[in-house]
DNA sequence: AGATTTACGTCAGCCTTGTTGACTTTCCAA
DNA sequence: TTGGAAAGTCAACAAGGCTGACGTAAATCT
């Protein structure tokens, strides 16, 4: 688009452009998290608890492997967290009734509760900085983020994206 | 710029928007560590390691006490990875001249080879988002994640951001 | 019908990386 | 000269990743 002869417009693709990129990457991902984690911590659970709950919120009635391949993590570990959701009554599971293999997963009054407060401190964060940027920077924003995921993080991203919308 | 009357232009604002970003934020930094974890593994470091690189290599020089700050971990955290660093010959630390206390962290050549080895394959995916959204979308990124920053964090980056330029 | 595969759960053990608390050494500065 | 700052270290602990092994129920293939 903005590709001029020579070379000139490609500046922002030069290694200390790119170094700022990561260095706000890795900033902003801090303060992506810490309100969430403030309120966790109240409740000793963790950003994995988190997660778990964003998207069974997300998708409610998804089935464990599908859990776990949104996550990215092994089934040991998310059952770690799962367990104590599910004790806790965050979290409700379902035997499928066409395959009765799977277990479909569901939050509870009480999860829904609690996904609600953590989100909600995510979100105001969020808003902040998106009312701050405005829209079109937003709009790069997401484009940025959705050319550096991984394809299949990608796929799934936007499967998400569409059901939501 | 798009904002019209009554709250439409103000659509980017939704909860759903919001839940967006989020979603976005999770599966990018996803992207943005695997390429450098897939290299960290074979030499038996982490994440970590790979901060104090980056930080070490961008500020030469630099004090533990302001590594403390930037990385925000505590100093028997960090210095467990120090130690490693600089026992397998990575990281040179130097007694402060005017103040004895201090110890200035630099990298050895060995040091500088592995972190280029690292950033080189984040940058490499950085570049090739950037690449893809263009740089109009670029400057949004970096708006809306600065934003998104603490204000502390802000003040590190953009202390980072002027000697690096 | 029987064998295989899939989905899930669980036990055990390991690693990294964060934490707190306590203590020491060194050294600057009031 | 003494108080406090910078750094290093020991110990113990927790979260949350991982692998490997094993068990069970249910679906699916032969």
């Amino acid at each position: 688009m903005a590709e001029t002869s020579g070379g000139e417009g490609l500046l922002y693709l030069t290694d200390e452009q790119l170094r700022k990129g990561i260095e706000a990457m890795f900033f902003a991902y801090r303060g992506f998290t810490a309100d969430p984690d403030r309120i966790l911590e109240t409740l000793e659970y963790g950003r994995a608890h988190h997660r778990a709950l964003h998207f069974i919120h997300r998708a409610p009635g998804t089935t464990v492997s599908n859990l776990l391949a949104i996550l990215g993590v092994t089934k040991q570990s998310l059952n770690r967290v799962l367990r104590t959701l599910i004790d806790d009554g965050h979290v409700r599971s379902e035997k499928g009734r066409k395959d009765a293999r799977e277990r479909h997963l569901f939050l509870t009054e009480k999860g829904e509760t609690l996904e609600r407060q953590l989100s909600d401190a995510q979100r105001a964060r969020m808003r902040a900085a998106y009312r701050a940027a405005g829209p079109a920077a937003v709009q790069g924003f997401r484009q940025v983020l959705e050319a550096m995921m991984d394809p299949d993080m990608r796929h799934a991203y936007n499967r998400l994206k569409e059901s939501g919308a």
